[in-house]
DNA sequence: AGACTTTTTATAAAAGTTGCACAAGAAAAA
DNA sequence: TTTTTCTTGTGCAACTTTTATAAAAAGTCT
């Protein structure tokens, strides 16, 4: 597996330097930023896997750079972890609220710091898939096997069938799925189901998938 | 709708916040245990609508815990979703034989995690299955058995169907047929009915639906 | 710009529905 | 009982509706 990257943002120096130092012997990728400004920066120009954000800076704090963070929907899947000083008025519930995974508090222990971060980057490996009738999908990775073999869908399409493959056999009505698969705003013309079930239908096979003429389509268990 | 609860049961307090906070964010109820004992407690004193099993814990391991729980006949419909670690020697198999419902892998990521309970959710809304005189019904899934065999009919003769089925031994007269089936703004046409009986007599047998004549149509149970 | 995705359009194909003419059957009348 | 009358059953064909398909247009993301 290659290496993760930790992006470290703290305005003191000797923190910054200790993390790099510590976190670079165990194996990571490190960058840092002195504030929230160069965090963004950052961010935006090279994801990190990991942000380890101080609460307490000047300008711009860190549950303010987290928000903004977490804004981008692209970069829903950076895990960040607090670093409070013990006593800050910041509760864990202030930190996670504002989208954070975990948080540690000063002084840091590296020791523990590196426990803590393996343990939330290992969260992040998880797995979560389900075979039904010969196809499996990995909800996470958005990954469709058939016959092990792997199958890349579009956004769309695999959105269409993780929704029929949620509930093998059961019929679901084409409102059904524009309202789940599309949202209830997005108004999309009739067609536009049938199409994305012929793309799921050329690429996994014709069985899968079932018409129910005048109701909808439901995935066969 | 109203809320759907969710018991956590985990020996690991970071994991129970986590999933806690994430779970109570996306507007679920949620409660947690932190072994086996308080979990059969809380679900004897507040039913939940799914647990979140970890199956490795101290004293009482989650299979035993979810056992225990299954074998009250009330406790039934309750859905347990497995939190297992990779690399544990418990198996799918031995989850699902112990009465779960599904699993997930630890480390958990609470998005992940999320669809899935979702998915696991709507699986268990209502299924809608009648059987009468050797003939089931399952509204769900458009499909009616015969003799065990699945027998699809197209959607006005399954609503047809559907309607004579909805109260065995009631003769419906012709005019509630149109009015249910085919609405009151459209007009068809006498023998309409009578054909779509035929077609239904013809794929089912010709003993579970009897003419009234001069008044309708009765299903026999 | 280039490579995909997503949506729309237009048309074909399939499946479902209905009407018709007449047959068959049951109830009512003779 | 026999005949008459009225209602329902049938096969077929026309008609509608719904879905499949291909190809093009419109977006998206690099």
């Amino acid at each position: 597996m290659n290496k993760k990257s930790i992006l470290i943002v703290d305005d003191d120096e000797d923190i910054r330097n200790l993390l790099a130092y510590n976190l670079e012997k165990s194996g990571f990728n490190v960058d840092v930023a002195c504030n929230g400004k160069e965090c963004l920066l950052k961010v935006d120009s090279n994801k990190p896997n990991l942000i380890l954000l101080d609460v307490m800076m000047p300008e711009m704090d860190g549950l303010e750079v987290c928000e903004k963070i977490k804004a981008e929907r692209r970069n829903s899947d950076i895990l960040i972890c607090f670093l409070t000083a013990r006593g800050e008025d910041y509760s864990q519930i202030a930190a996670l609220e504002a989208g954070g995974d975990d948080y540690v508090t000063k002084p840091i222990k590296p020791k523990v710091l590196l426990s803590r971060i393996n343990a939330i980057l290992r969260r992040t490996e998880v797995e979560v898939i389900t075979t039904i009738n010969g196809l499996k999908i990995d909800y996470e990775k958005y990954i469709v096997y058939k016959d092990g073999e792997e199958v890349l869908l579009p956004k769309k399409e695999f959105e269409l069938l993780s929704l029929l493959m949620s509930k093998p056999d059961h019929v679901f009505r084409r409102n059904e799925i524009l309202n789940t698969v599309w949202g209830t705003e997005i108004v999309v013309g009739d067609r536009t189901i049938d199409v994305h079930i012929r793309k799921l239908r050329s690429k996994l096979g014709e069985m899968h998938i079932s018409t129910i003429k005048g109701i909808g389509y439901k995935y066969n268990s």
